[in-house]
RNA sequence: GCCGACGUAGCUCAGCUGGUAGAGCAACGGUUUCGUAAACCGUAGGUCACGAGUUCGAAUCUCGUCGUCGGCUCCA
């Protein structure tokens, strides 16, 4: 295993599946052996749906080795060799290890550097256990199934690479995975959903819904959002707006920029710098001036200190902060809760770009709540059951809510140093948790640098995980800023800050949208509302059909009009691919009952209805945000 | 950023071991006036991501750059 190492209580728990998943990754090490004798294998665990080994070998597998690997697994399985388990002792371990026997098919004349490394990492005291199939022995703690036979259908799926012990710093293995399943049918299943949720993919349904794209004059991750899918923004900054008003939230505006001194004051530049665009320096003179360039004269040379540095801002909290600092506040003011979709650009690696989910210029669903500690509860509270309602409104019910807090190893590296108060806001956020009785786990290491977070995590359509929302704690940039708040007792405070994005990003909460729905939306955020089909174009049938049109897009509704010369299947067929919610089918018959025919995407012909219950209809489904 | 794969018309894709690019849909021009998922005919459209190199000749081979994808690391 790799540096999180289950322990053995968890291993004993191991599901059957995960017991032969982990046994066919056994198999597969078995196979590639045979075939490469001189691999090096790290760790092979059983994940979700199948397993992995990650291994070292100057050969680079490719997916043309698969056919070639499997049928000597199938040889493994057919061979129906028990799996043995040996306990050893860690000298007879180490021993083996130096023969080069772990992880190999006999004695080899390099040791089995990954197997020696990890028993290194064993703790004194755990037993130290073998397992033999066949000819091939590994350290492993086990669980098996009882014979390779045992092993159901598994398929080889893709190399990758990954990192020994997931840290940069190590070499870089081949990471071979595969899927396993009890058998054949359950495979085929699995075969089957992935390829349904590759028709979900927001990437795919985003280029054919014409929502956003991405081009590369503009830059990697930094996506254009087309009309439709700036329908769709719109309608989630109206919802925000409205909710977050309802809520004694108050809009601010911020700049997209601010001098590097903002950001150091913020902590950001110290903790977060690898995360933002290199910064932009301006002479006081005001002119640009590129880092690299020449110097036109030599008063620039002997004036080195007059370029000043600008960063794109990465978060909004440093302005917000600022804007608390304008004006005194006292206790009477709080909590005071400023609210900004703001722009932020991120310098993501260009790895792990990934279509929306993962971009480097974003508009976030921001706002930062200042307050007394007595206010903390029904603050915090009532931000999560803004979470909640959101949820609700959009149908999203698999998520998890991860509490992370900090790791007290990694203070003033990763975290600001101030362990007292790091102990009493994750003890305040725990409790507030646990009495508003929210599901949640928590995980050390992952909080902000400034305080304990609670994400929520989603997964999108090709099971990918990501954080959908988050709510912050932050004790320790109001003390940066030196905000205070005059209290009853006339001395300055320091007060709390939460900062919350219960919508996340739009970039980010799209894509997962795009996915949740299939690009099925409801009516109050499809892209296209509604479409007009005229049966045939002559003229009175168009007048009519405007006359919908415009009396429609008088009460906002976006609304379309197909007046082009295609027959009436072929606008529906367009119009059904395009996804559009509602279709009115309008022909001689319904004109001339100052009526329409109503089709709803996924739902077929509704049949005709008279024109101004259909509007009706159409403004309070939009209203209401009827799903 | 790292390892690997990939990059042909707006989209989806074909183009075998090098001989100089093709289909369907979309677009455009006509014809069609059609009641619930694709009417017919025609026209146009590509520096084969970009830049070097090998070769008589490169979409095809090599190298580099950019981008995308699968992972790792990282994160809203």
């Amino acid at each position: 295993m790799s540096d999180e190492r289950k322990t053995l209580e968890q291993r004993a728990q191991m599901t059957d599946i995960e017991r032969f998943r982990h046994s066919a990754a056994h198999v597969l090490a078995t196979a590639i052996l045979k075939i490469w004798p001189e691999a090096q294998f790290a760790a092979g665990p059983p994940v979700e749906n199948g397993f992995y080994y990650d291994l070292e070998l100057d050969h680079r597998i490719s997916p043309e080795d698969f056919e070639k690997i499997e049928a000597e697994m199938k040889k493994e399985v057919k061979a129906n060799h028990p799996f043995e388990r040996v306990a050893v002792s860690r000298d007879e371990a180490l021993a083996m290890a130096n023969r080069g026997v772990l992880g190999a098919l006999g004695e080899r004349s390099s040791p089995s550097k990954f197997k020696l490394d990890i028993i290194q990492n064993i703790p004194e005291g755990e037993e130290i256990s073998l397992y033999r199939n066949g000819e091939f022995t590994d350290l492993c703690a086990g669980p098996h199934v009882m014979r390779t036979g045992n092993i159901g259908a598994f398929k080889l799926t893709h190399v990758a690479s990954a990192y020994y012990k997931g840290d940069e710093k190590n070499p870089q293995l081949q990471r071979i995975y595969g899927t396993a399943f009890k058998n054949k049918t359950q495979l085929d299943e699995y075969f089957a959903m992935l390829e349904e949720a590759k028709k979900r993919d927001h990437r795919k349904l985003g280029k054919e819904l014409e929502l956003f794209t991405f081009d590369d004059d503009v830059g990697p991750g930094l996506p254009l959002w087309l009309p439709r899918g700036a329908a769709i923004i719109d309608e989630l900054e109206k919802l925000a707006r409205e909710t977050e008003f309802a809520a004694g939230y108050q809009r601010v505006r911020s700049t997209n920029l601010a001098r590097e001194s903002l950001y150091i004051k913020s902590g950001h530049l110290p903790y977060y710098k690898e995360s933002m665009f290199p910064p932009m320096e301006v002479h006081e003179t005001g002119d640009r001036k590129p880092e690299t360039g020449e110097a036109e004269d030599l008063s620039e040379i002997r004036n080195p200190k007059s370029a000043i540095k600008y960063y794109l801002k990465a978060m909004n909290c440093p302005h917000h902060h600022k804007m608390y600092a304008a004006l005194p506040r006292s206790y009477r003011d709080l909590p005071l809760r400023l609210a900004e979709y703001g722009t932020c650009h991120r310098y993501e690696q260009s790895g792990e770009l990934f279509g929306l989910m993962r971009v480097r210029s974003l508009q976030m669903n921001d706002a930062h709540l200042y307050m007394t500690p007595d206010q903390f509860e029904s603050e915090f509270n009532a931000v999560n059951e803004m979470y909640l309602k959101y949820f609700k409104l959009f149908g999203i019910d698999r998520y998890v809510m991860r509490f992370s807090t900090h790791d007290p190893a990694r203070l003033g590296e990763k975290f600001v140093d101030e362990p007292e108060l790091w102990k009493q806001t994750e003890d305040m956020t725990r409790g507030v948790l646990q009495r508003a009785g929210i599901n949640y786990v928590e995980v050390p290491n992952e909080a902000a640098f400034y305080g304990p977070k609670i994400d929520v995590q989603v997964w999108s359509a090709i099971g990918r995980e990501f954080t959908i929302a988050t709510n912050q704690v932050d004790f320790a940039q109001p003390r940066r800023f030196n905000l205070v708040y005059k209290d009853r007792d006339n001395t300055e405070k320091t007060p709390l800050c939460i900062h919350r994005a219960p919508l996340g990003t739009h970039e980010r909460f799209i894509g997962f949208l795009i996915e949740h729905y299939a690009g099925n939306f409801p009516l109050w955020l499809s892209p296209e509302q509604v479409r007009i089909l005229p049966i045939g174009d002559e003229a009175p049938l168009l007048n009519y059909s405007r006359a919908i049109l415009d009396e429609l897009r008088s009460h906002q509704v976006r609304a379309v009009l197909d007046a082009s010369t295609d027959h009436i299947k072929a606008k529906i067929s367009n119009a059904e691919q395009m996804k559009v919610h509602t279709m009115l089918v309008i022909g001689a018959r319904d004109m001339e009952a100052n009526a329409v025919s109503v089709r709803v995407h996924g739902k077929g012909n509704l049949g005709a209805k008279p024109r101004e219950e259909v509007i009706a209809d159409l403004l309070s489904s939009i209203k209401d945000r009827r799903a």
